[in-house]
DNA sequence: TTGCATTTATGTTAAATAACATACAAATGT
DNA sequence: ACATTTGTATGTTATTTAACATAAATGCAA
Protein backbone atom coordinates (compact mmCIF):
# COMPACT_ATOMS: atom_id res chain seq x y z
CA UNK A 1 0.00 0.00 0.00
CA UNK A 2 2.49 2.63 1.24
CA UNK A 3 5.71 0.50 0.84
CA UNK A 4 6.94 3.60 -0.60
CA UNK A 5 6.53 5.09 2.61
CA UNK A 6 8.40 2.05 3.85
CA UNK A 7 11.25 1.68 1.86
CA UNK A 8 11.88 5.87 3.06
CA UNK A 9 11.94 4.53 6.24
CA UNK A 10 13.67 1.43 6.53
CA UNK A 11 16.52 2.91 3.91
CA UNK A 12 19.81 3.32 5.90
CA UNK A 13 20.83 6.53 3.45
CA UNK A 14 17.69 8.41 5.22
CA UNK A 15 18.00 10.47 8.30
CA UNK A 16 15.39 7.79 9.86
CA UNK A 17 18.42 5.35 10.32
CA UNK A 18 18.47 6.42 13.86
CA UNK A 19 15.37 5.32 14.79
CA UNK A 20 14.44 1.81 16.65
CA UNK A 21 12.01 -0.33 15.10
CA UNK A 22 9.15 0.52 17.28
CA UNK A 23 10.34 4.43 16.13
CA UNK A 24 9.81 3.49 12.95
CA UNK A 25 6.76 1.67 13.29
CA UNK A 26 5.30 4.89 14.30
CA UNK A 27 6.02 6.95 11.44
CA UNK A 28 5.34 4.17 8.53
CA UNK A 29 1.37 4.22 10.51
CA UNK A 30 1.30 7.93 10.18
CA UNK A 31 2.35 8.79 6.47
CA UNK A 32 0.97 8.37 3.34
CA UNK A 33 1.99 7.92 -0.23
CA UNK A 34 1.20 10.27 -3.22
CA UNK A 35 1.86 10.17 -6.95
CA UNK A 36 2.46 13.20 -9.49
CA UNK A 37 2.69 13.10 -12.58
CA UNK A 38 5.62 15.41 -14.30
CA UNK A 39 4.73 19.02 -14.18
CA UNK A 40 2.55 18.17 -11.74
CA UNK A 41 2.61 20.92 -8.70
CA UNK A 42 3.73 19.48 -5.09
CA UNK A 43 3.05 22.51 -3.73
CA UNK A 44 2.55 26.23 -3.96
CA UNK A 45 4.41 29.48 -2.27
CA UNK A 46 2.00 30.44 0.13
CA UNK A 47 0.71 26.90 0.86
CA UNK A 48 0.74 25.51 4.53
CA UNK A 49 3.06 22.23 5.03
CA UNK A 50 0.82 19.31 6.81
CA UNK A 51 3.79 16.97 7.22
CA UNK A 52 7.79 15.95 6.21
CA UNK A 53 7.36 15.07 2.82
CA UNK A 54 9.99 13.31 1.54
CA UNK A 55 10.29 12.47 -2.58
CA UNK A 56 10.33 8.10 -2.67
CA UNK A 57 11.02 8.44 -6.62
CA UNK A 58 11.38 10.90 -9.63
CA UNK A 59 13.13 14.34 -9.51
CA UNK A 60 11.71 17.88 -8.27
CA UNK A 61 12.64 21.47 -8.71
CA UNK A 62 12.14 23.80 -5.71
CA UNK A 63 11.48 27.27 -7.21
CA UNK A 64 10.56 31.12 -5.75
CA UNK A 65 8.85 33.67 -8.37
CA UNK A 66 10.59 36.61 -8.44
CA UNK A 67 10.10 40.43 -10.03
CA UNK A 68 8.06 40.01 -12.92
CA UNK A 69 7.11 36.74 -12.46
CA UNK A 70 10.56 35.31 -13.63
CA UNK A 71 11.25 32.10 -11.57
CA UNK A 72 14.33 31.34 -9.99
CA UNK A 73 15.15 27.23 -8.65
CA UNK A 74 16.71 27.27 -5.41
CA UNK A 75 16.64 23.44 -4.70
CA UNK A 76 16.80 20.08 -6.94
CA UNK A 77 15.32 17.77 -5.16
CA UNK A 78 16.30 13.58 -5.98
CA UNK A 79 15.63 10.09 -3.79
CA UNK A 80 15.70 9.99 -0.73
CA UNK A 81 15.01 13.52 0.00
CA UNK A 82 13.16 16.21 2.01
CA UNK A 83 11.18 18.90 0.48
CA UNK A 84 9.55 22.09 2.31
CA UNK A 85 11.21 21.08 5.24
CA UNK A 86 12.50 24.57 5.66
CA UNK A 87 8.88 25.71 6.08
CA UNK A 88 7.61 23.07 7.84
CA UNK A 89 10.21 23.63 10.89
CA UNK A 90 10.28 27.49 10.60
CA UNK A 91 6.61 27.39 11.33
CA UNK A 92 5.88 29.60 7.92
CA UNK A 93 3.89 28.77 5.22
CA UNK A 94 6.12 27.54 1.98
CA UNK A 95 8.29 30.39 0.57
CA UNK A 96 9.01 28.39 -2.96
CA UNK A 97 6.87 26.17 -4.94
CA UNK A 98 8.02 22.74 -5.83
CA UNK A 99 7.09 20.91 -9.57
CA UNK A 100 7.48 17.41 -10.09
CA UNK A 101 10.13 17.02 -13.55
CA UNK A 102 9.35 13.52 -13.84
CA UNK A 103 6.77 11.11 -12.46
CA UNK A 104 7.37 11.11 -8.68
CA UNK A 105 6.05 9.35 -5.53
CA UNK A 106 6.22 11.11 -2.53
CA UNK A 107 5.46 10.26 1.02
CA UNK A 108 4.45 12.63 3.39
CA UNK A 109 4.97 12.15 7.33
CA UNK A 110 2.26 13.51 9.51
CA UNK A 111 3.40 16.91 11.68
CA UNK A 112 2.41 15.11 15.20
CA UNK A 113 3.90 12.17 15.39
CA UNK A 114 7.55 13.35 13.55
CA UNK A 115 7.51 16.48 16.35
CA UNK A 116 6.70 13.76 18.97
CA UNK A 117 9.58 11.56 17.81
CA UNK A 118 11.90 14.59 17.60
CA UNK A 119 11.08 15.55 21.33
CA UNK A 120 12.02 11.97 22.01
CA UNK A 121 15.24 11.09 20.09
CA UNK A 122 17.77 13.61 20.26
CA UNK A 123 20.31 12.02 17.28
CA UNK A 124 17.56 12.53 14.61
CA UNK A 125 16.95 16.09 15.69
CA UNK A 126 20.76 16.94 15.17
CA UNK A 127 20.40 15.45 11.97
CA UNK A 128 17.99 17.69 11.14
CA UNK A 129 19.91 20.57 12.18
CA UNK A 130 23.06 19.41 10.04
CA UNK A 131 21.18 19.02 7.26
CA UNK A 132 19.80 22.33 7.14
CA UNK A 133 22.84 24.01 8.27
CA UNK A 134 24.04 22.20 4.95
CA UNK A 135 21.85 23.73 3.18
CA UNK A 136 22.24 27.01 4.46
CA UNK A 137 25.63 27.14 3.32
CA UNK A 138 24.99 25.50 0.29
CA UNK A 139 22.75 28.49 -0.32
CA UNK A 140 25.08 31.24 1.00
CA UNK A 141 27.59 29.86 -1.60
CA UNK A 142 24.55 30.10 -4.34
CA UNK A 143 23.70 33.60 -3.73
CA UNK A 144 27.64 34.93 -4.38
CA UNK A 145 27.70 32.42 -7.43
CA UNK A 146 24.63 33.85 -8.50
CA UNK A 147 25.30 37.69 -8.34
CA UNK A 148 28.83 37.62 -9.08
CA UNK A 149 29.71 35.15 -11.68
CA UNK A 150 29.26 36.02 -15.23
CA UNK A 151 27.17 34.06 -17.24
CA UNK A 152 29.40 31.32 -18.63
CA UNK A 153 30.61 30.59 -15.00
CA UNK A 154 26.91 30.64 -14.29
CA UNK A 155 25.93 28.17 -16.58
CA UNK A 156 29.00 25.54 -15.82
CA UNK A 157 28.46 25.69 -12.20
CA UNK A 158 24.77 24.59 -12.73
CA UNK A 159 25.67 21.91 -15.03
CA UNK A 160 28.28 20.56 -12.47
CA UNK A 161 25.68 20.85 -9.67
CA UNK A 162 23.05 18.75 -11.93
CA UNK A 163 25.90 16.33 -12.24
CA UNK A 164 26.48 15.75 -8.59
CA UNK A 165 23.18 16.09 -7.83
CA UNK A 166 21.95 13.24 -9.56
CA UNK A 167 24.59 11.99 -11.25
CA UNK A 168 25.37 10.68 -14.89
CA UNK A 169 23.67 8.08 -17.13
CA UNK A 170 25.84 4.49 -17.75
CA UNK A 171 28.21 6.44 -20.48
CA UNK A 172 29.64 8.20 -17.86
CA UNK A 173 28.92 11.45 -19.40
CA UNK A 174 25.46 12.49 -20.10
CA UNK A 175 24.25 14.27 -16.96
CA UNK A 176 21.18 12.04 -15.40
CA UNK A 177 18.34 14.79 -15.70
CA UNK A 178 16.65 15.93 -18.50
CA UNK A 179 15.49 20.17 -18.18
CA UNK A 180 14.18 22.01 -20.55
CA UNK A 181 16.21 25.34 -21.79
CA UNK A 182 14.18 27.64 -19.36
CA UNK A 183 14.78 25.63 -16.71
CA UNK A 184 18.35 25.34 -16.88
CA UNK A 185 18.11 29.33 -17.70
CA UNK A 186 16.02 29.42 -14.00
CA UNK A 187 18.26 27.52 -12.33
CA UNK A 188 21.26 29.84 -13.44
CA UNK A 189 19.95 33.13 -13.55
CA UNK A 190 19.75 34.18 -16.84
CA UNK A 191 17.24 34.53 -19.86
CA UNK A 192 16.33 31.82 -21.78
CA UNK A 193 17.98 32.77 -24.78
CA UNK A 194 21.18 32.91 -22.78
CA UNK A 195 21.21 29.56 -21.63
CA UNK A 196 20.32 28.51 -25.21
CA UNK A 197 23.37 31.02 -26.60
CA UNK A 198 25.98 29.57 -23.98
CA UNK A 199 25.01 26.01 -23.99
CA UNK A 200 25.22 26.26 -27.78
CA UNK A 201 28.66 28.19 -27.61
CA UNK A 202 30.28 24.83 -24.91
CA UNK A 203 29.14 22.83 -27.42
CA UNK A 204 30.89 24.26 -30.33
CA UNK A 205 34.20 24.70 -27.95
CA UNK A 206 33.73 20.68 -27.53
CA UNK A 207 33.24 21.26 -23.84
CA UNK A 208 29.89 19.28 -23.86
CA UNK A 209 27.59 17.64 -26.38
CA UNK A 210 24.04 18.34 -27.23
CA UNK A 211 21.26 15.83 -28.13
CA UNK A 212 17.88 17.63 -27.60
CA UNK A 213 17.89 17.47 -24.04
CA UNK A 214 20.90 15.60 -23.44
CA UNK A 215 23.85 17.32 -22.19
CA UNK A 216 27.38 15.31 -22.32
CA UNK A 217 30.04 16.12 -20.55
CA UNK A 218 33.09 16.31 -22.61
CA UNK A 219 35.60 18.15 -20.83
CA UNK A 220 35.05 18.52 -17.10
CA UNK A 221 38.23 19.43 -16.25
CA UNK A 222 37.27 22.77 -18.66
CA UNK A 223 33.65 23.27 -17.19
CA UNK A 224 35.36 23.47 -13.40
CA UNK A 225 37.68 25.76 -14.65
CA UNK A 226 34.97 27.79 -16.56
CA UNK A 227 32.93 27.78 -13.09
CA UNK A 228 35.97 28.76 -11.19
CA UNK A 229 37.12 31.84 -13.25
CA UNK A 230 33.42 33.51 -12.81
CA UNK B 1 34.33 38.65 34.65
CA UNK B 2 32.18 36.91 32.11
CA UNK B 3 29.37 38.79 33.48
CA UNK B 4 28.55 39.40 29.55
CA UNK B 5 27.97 35.57 28.55
CA UNK B 6 25.93 35.67 31.92
CA UNK B 7 23.83 38.00 31.09
CA UNK B 8 23.47 36.05 27.64
CA UNK B 9 22.48 33.30 28.82
CA UNK B 10 19.85 34.59 31.81
CA UNK B 11 18.80 36.75 28.70
CA UNK B 12 14.25 36.20 28.53
CA UNK B 13 15.01 36.76 24.66
CA UNK B 14 17.79 34.17 23.98
CA UNK B 15 17.27 30.53 23.17
CA UNK B 16 18.97 29.25 26.32
CA UNK B 17 15.70 30.97 28.13
CA UNK B 18 14.34 27.24 27.78
CA UNK B 19 16.89 25.85 30.00
CA UNK B 20 16.46 25.22 33.82
CA UNK B 21 19.15 26.73 36.15
CA UNK B 22 21.13 23.73 36.59
CA UNK B 23 21.66 23.82 32.66
CA UNK B 24 22.09 27.59 32.40
CA UNK B 25 24.83 26.93 34.90
CA UNK B 26 26.66 24.44 32.98
CA UNK B 27 26.76 27.08 29.77
CA UNK B 28 27.78 29.90 32.37
CA UNK B 29 31.00 27.50 33.46
CA UNK B 30 32.18 26.74 30.24
CA UNK B 31 31.69 29.77 28.17
CA UNK B 32 34.46 32.48 27.63
CA UNK B 33 34.17 36.23 26.93
CA UNK B 34 36.35 37.84 24.12
CA UNK B 35 36.64 41.75 23.06
CA UNK B 36 36.77 42.96 19.74
CA UNK B 37 37.79 46.32 18.37
CA UNK B 38 35.75 47.88 15.35
CA UNK B 39 37.39 46.60 12.08
CA UNK B 40 38.42 43.28 14.08
CA UNK B 41 38.21 39.97 12.08
CA UNK B 42 35.92 37.37 14.64
CA UNK B 43 36.75 34.37 12.10
CA UNK B 44 37.34 34.11 8.57
CA UNK B 45 36.52 31.69 6.25
CA UNK B 46 37.90 28.62 6.30
CA UNK B 47 38.80 28.78 9.97
CA UNK B 48 37.55 25.95 12.16
CA UNK B 49 34.75 26.72 14.84
CA UNK B 50 35.67 25.85 18.44
CA UNK B 51 32.01 26.89 19.87
CA UNK B 52 29.15 28.81 19.82
CA UNK B 53 29.94 32.32 19.38
CA UNK B 54 27.12 34.52 21.02
CA UNK B 55 27.18 38.19 19.86
CA UNK B 56 26.61 40.09 23.54
CA UNK B 57 27.31 43.58 22.58
CA UNK B 58 28.19 45.39 19.27
CA UNK B 59 27.29 44.82 15.54
CA UNK B 60 28.97 42.32 13.12
CA UNK B 61 29.00 41.80 9.80
CA UNK B 62 29.14 38.30 8.02
CA UNK B 63 30.59 38.05 4.57
CA UNK B 64 31.43 36.13 1.95
CA UNK B 65 34.60 36.63 -0.68
CA UNK B 66 33.32 36.20 -4.18
CA UNK B 67 35.07 36.39 -7.67
CA UNK B 68 38.19 38.53 -8.19
CA UNK B 69 38.07 39.33 -4.02
CA UNK B 70 34.89 41.19 -4.07
CA UNK B 71 32.73 40.50 -1.04
CA UNK B 72 29.09 40.04 -0.36
CA UNK B 73 27.50 40.45 3.09
CA UNK B 74 25.02 38.12 3.67
CA UNK B 75 24.24 38.34 7.53
CA UNK B 76 23.90 41.18 9.75
CA UNK B 77 24.46 40.36 13.28
CA UNK B 78 23.00 42.26 16.15
CA UNK B 79 22.87 41.63 19.74
CA UNK B 80 21.53 39.06 21.31
CA UNK B 81 21.98 36.60 18.04
CA UNK B 82 24.89 33.93 17.14
CA UNK B 83 27.68 33.90 15.00
CA UNK B 84 29.02 30.93 12.96
CA UNK B 85 26.42 28.32 14.44
CA UNK B 86 25.94 27.54 10.75
CA UNK B 87 29.30 25.96 10.29
CA UNK B 88 29.56 24.66 13.76
CA UNK B 89 26.20 22.83 13.10
CA UNK B 90 27.21 21.45 10.02
CA UNK B 91 30.89 20.31 11.48
CA UNK B 92 32.12 22.40 8.62
CA UNK B 93 34.76 24.63 8.38
CA UNK B 94 32.96 28.56 8.22
CA UNK B 95 32.27 29.75 5.30
CA UNK B 96 31.96 33.34 5.54
CA UNK B 97 33.91 35.33 7.69
CA UNK B 98 32.62 37.78 10.53
CA UNK B 99 34.08 41.42 11.35
CA UNK B 100 33.37 43.12 14.34
CA UNK B 101 31.89 46.66 12.64
CA UNK B 102 31.40 48.05 15.89
CA UNK B 103 33.24 47.48 19.10
CA UNK B 104 31.69 44.47 20.26
CA UNK B 105 31.51 41.49 23.15
CA UNK B 106 31.52 38.32 21.85
CA UNK B 107 30.62 34.82 24.29
CA UNK B 108 31.69 31.86 22.89
CA UNK B 109 30.22 28.16 24.54
CA UNK B 110 31.64 25.14 24.37
CA UNK B 111 30.80 22.86 21.92
CA UNK B 112 30.85 20.17 24.24
CA UNK B 113 28.84 21.50 26.55
CA UNK B 114 26.19 22.30 24.47
CA UNK B 115 25.76 19.79 22.64
CA UNK B 116 25.57 17.85 25.85
CA UNK B 117 22.87 19.80 26.25
CA UNK B 118 21.34 19.83 22.98
CA UNK B 119 20.65 15.69 24.06
CA UNK B 120 19.13 16.24 26.72
CA UNK B 121 16.89 19.27 26.27
CA UNK B 122 14.78 19.28 22.96
CA UNK B 123 13.42 22.08 23.59
CA UNK B 124 16.82 23.73 22.77
CA UNK B 125 17.14 21.16 19.77
CA UNK B 126 13.48 22.71 18.01
CA UNK B 127 15.16 26.01 19.09
CA UNK B 128 17.90 25.68 16.72
CA UNK B 129 16.13 24.14 14.07
CA UNK B 130 13.58 27.20 14.00
CA UNK B 131 16.51 29.70 13.62
CA UNK B 132 18.52 27.37 11.01
CA UNK B 133 15.59 27.18 8.91
CA UNK B 134 14.18 30.72 9.50
CA UNK B 135 17.59 31.76 8.19
CA UNK B 136 17.45 29.60 5.46
CA UNK B 137 14.38 30.82 3.95
CA UNK B 138 15.98 34.53 4.30
CA UNK B 139 19.20 33.52 2.63
CA UNK B 140 16.78 32.05 -0.33
CA UNK B 141 14.58 35.15 -0.83
CA UNK B 142 18.15 37.23 -0.67
CA UNK B 143 19.12 34.65 -3.72
CA UNK B 144 16.20 36.04 -5.67
CA UNK B 145 16.28 39.59 -4.75
CA UNK B 146 19.61 40.29 -5.52
CA UNK B 147 19.74 38.32 -8.49
CA UNK B 148 16.33 39.90 -10.24
CA UNK B 149 16.08 43.29 -8.18
CA UNK B 150 17.23 46.11 -10.21
CA UNK B 151 20.10 48.74 -8.19
CA UNK B 152 17.40 50.89 -6.99
CA UNK B 153 15.27 47.94 -5.67
CA UNK B 154 18.25 45.87 -4.08
CA UNK B 155 19.69 49.04 -2.49
CA UNK B 156 16.18 49.95 -1.22
CA UNK B 157 15.43 46.75 -0.12
CA UNK B 158 19.08 46.65 1.97
CA UNK B 159 18.11 50.20 3.73
CA UNK B 160 14.96 48.34 5.06
CA UNK B 161 16.43 45.34 5.87
CA UNK B 162 19.29 47.81 7.53
CA UNK B 163 16.22 49.33 9.76
CA UNK B 164 14.53 46.20 10.20
CA UNK B 165 17.64 44.78 11.87
CA UNK B 166 19.06 47.64 13.75
CA UNK B 167 16.22 49.81 14.74
CA UNK B 168 16.03 53.44 14.35
CA UNK B 169 17.48 56.20 16.35
CA UNK B 170 15.29 58.36 18.66
CA UNK B 171 14.05 60.81 16.10
CA UNK B 172 12.14 57.76 14.71
CA UNK B 173 13.96 57.97 11.06
CA UNK B 174 17.82 57.74 11.34
CA UNK B 175 18.88 53.91 10.56
CA UNK B 176 20.77 52.93 13.76
CA UNK B 177 23.93 50.92 12.02
CA UNK B 178 26.86 53.67 10.15
CA UNK B 179 28.16 51.25 7.48
CA UNK B 180 30.84 52.48 5.02
CA UNK B 181 29.36 53.10 1.44
CA UNK B 182 31.23 50.55 0.29
CA UNK B 183 29.98 47.92 3.21
CA UNK B 184 26.49 49.13 2.03
CA UNK B 185 27.36 48.34 -2.05
CA UNK B 186 28.97 44.73 -0.44
CA UNK B 187 25.36 44.56 1.10
CA UNK B 188 23.44 44.63 -1.92
CA UNK B 189 25.59 43.59 -4.85
CA UNK B 190 26.81 46.39 -6.45
CA UNK B 191 29.55 48.72 -6.67
CA UNK B 192 30.56 51.30 -4.19
CA UNK B 193 30.29 54.03 -6.80
CA UNK B 194 26.79 52.68 -8.25
CA UNK B 195 26.40 52.49 -4.39
CA UNK B 196 27.39 56.45 -3.49
CA UNK B 197 25.22 57.19 -6.67
CA UNK B 198 21.78 55.57 -6.10
CA UNK B 199 22.06 57.00 -2.20
CA UNK B 200 22.79 60.51 -3.86
CA UNK B 201 19.24 59.77 -6.38
CA UNK B 202 17.24 59.03 -3.67
CA UNK B 203 18.63 61.71 -1.37
CA UNK B 204 17.72 64.26 -4.26
CA UNK B 205 14.17 62.37 -4.10
CA UNK B 206 13.68 62.89 -1.08
CA UNK B 207 13.24 58.92 0.02
CA UNK B 208 16.04 59.31 2.62
CA UNK B 209 18.61 62.09 3.84
CA UNK B 210 22.22 61.82 4.02
CA UNK B 211 24.96 63.04 6.39
CA UNK B 212 28.04 61.64 6.25
CA UNK B 213 27.13 57.84 7.25
CA UNK B 214 23.89 58.61 8.94
CA UNK B 215 20.83 57.35 6.57
CA UNK B 216 17.49 58.89 7.57
CA UNK B 217 14.25 57.60 6.18
CA UNK B 218 11.98 60.49 5.10
CA UNK B 219 9.73 58.36 2.74
CA UNK B 220 9.01 55.17 4.28
CA UNK B 221 6.10 54.01 1.75
CA UNK B 222 7.79 55.25 -1.19
CA UNK B 223 11.09 52.97 -0.57
CA UNK B 224 9.14 49.83 0.21
CA UNK B 225 7.17 50.63 -2.79
CA UNK B 226 11.22 50.76 -4.97
CA UNK B 227 11.68 47.92 -3.23
CA UNK B 228 8.88 45.71 -4.43
CA UNK B 229 8.75 47.06 -7.76
CA UNK B 230 12.62 45.89 -7.59
C1' DT C 1 -1.28 13.54 -41.92
C1' DT C 2 -2.02 18.36 -40.91
C1' DG C 3 -2.22 22.19 -38.04
C1' DC C 4 -0.96 24.41 -33.79
C1' DA C 5 1.69 25.19 -29.81
C1' DT C 6 5.97 24.85 -27.67
C1' DT C 7 10.78 24.65 -27.55
C1' DT C 8 15.07 25.67 -29.49
C1' DA C 9 18.06 28.61 -32.12
C1' DT C 10 20.26 32.90 -33.57
C1' DG C 11 20.72 37.68 -34.90
C1' DT C 12 19.98 42.71 -33.52
C1' DT C 13 19.16 46.37 -30.44
C1' DA C 14 18.64 48.57 -26.04
C1' DA C 15 19.37 49.01 -21.24
C1' DA C 16 21.71 48.33 -17.04
C1' DT C 17 25.66 48.31 -14.62
C1' DA C 18 30.64 47.71 -14.05
C1' DA C 19 34.98 49.76 -14.86
C1' DC C 20 37.67 53.60 -15.02
C1' DA C 21 39.12 58.35 -14.17
C1' DT C 22 39.33 62.24 -11.49
C1' DA C 23 38.43 65.36 -7.76
C1' DC C 24 37.64 66.58 -3.28
C1' DA C 25 36.82 65.88 1.70
C1' DA C 26 37.75 63.68 5.93
C1' DA C 27 40.36 61.04 8.84
C1' DT C 28 44.85 59.47 10.40
C1' DG C 29 49.54 59.34 11.48
C1' DT C 30 54.03 61.58 11.95
C1' DA D 1 50.92 71.42 10.54
C1' DC D 2 51.78 68.56 7.09
C1' DA D 3 51.67 64.53 4.28
C1' DT D 4 49.29 60.27 3.42
C1' DT D 5 45.73 57.42 3.24
C1' DT D 6 40.91 56.43 3.05
C1' DG D 7 36.28 57.46 1.89
C1' DT D 8 32.96 59.98 -0.83
C1' DA D 9 31.26 62.02 -5.06
C1' DT D 10 30.43 62.34 -9.98
C1' DG D 11 31.27 62.13 -14.95
C1' DT D 12 32.51 59.05 -19.02
C1' DT D 13 33.13 54.83 -21.39
C1' DA D 14 32.91 49.89 -22.09
C1' DT D 15 30.83 45.57 -21.33
C1' DT D 16 27.47 42.50 -20.17
C1' DT D 17 23.21 40.86 -20.52
C1' DA D 18 18.28 41.48 -21.17
C1' DA D 19 14.79 42.40 -24.47
C1' DC D 20 13.05 41.85 -28.79
C1' DA D 21 12.41 39.78 -33.35
C1' DT D 22 12.26 36.03 -36.28
C1' DA D 23 12.56 31.42 -37.78
C1' DA D 24 13.41 26.55 -37.64
C1' DA D 25 12.66 22.27 -35.25
C1' DT D 26 10.06 19.44 -32.38
C1' DG D 27 6.17 17.57 -29.94
C1' DC D 28 1.34 16.86 -29.65
C1' DA D 29 -3.52 16.42 -30.67
C1' DA D 30 -7.47 16.37 -33.72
Amino acid sequence: MNIECHNIIDNQMSIFSVLNDDEKEQLKKHSTCTYYKKNDIIYKEGDKPNGLICLSKGKVKIFKEGVGGREQIVRMAKPVGFIGYRALFADQNYLASAEAIEDSVICTIEKETLYKLLTSNSDLSFSIIRSLASELGFSNNRTVTLTQKHIRGRLSESLLFLKDTYGLEEDAATIKVYLSREDIANLSNMTTSNAIRTLSTFASEKIIALDGRKIKILDLKGLERISELG
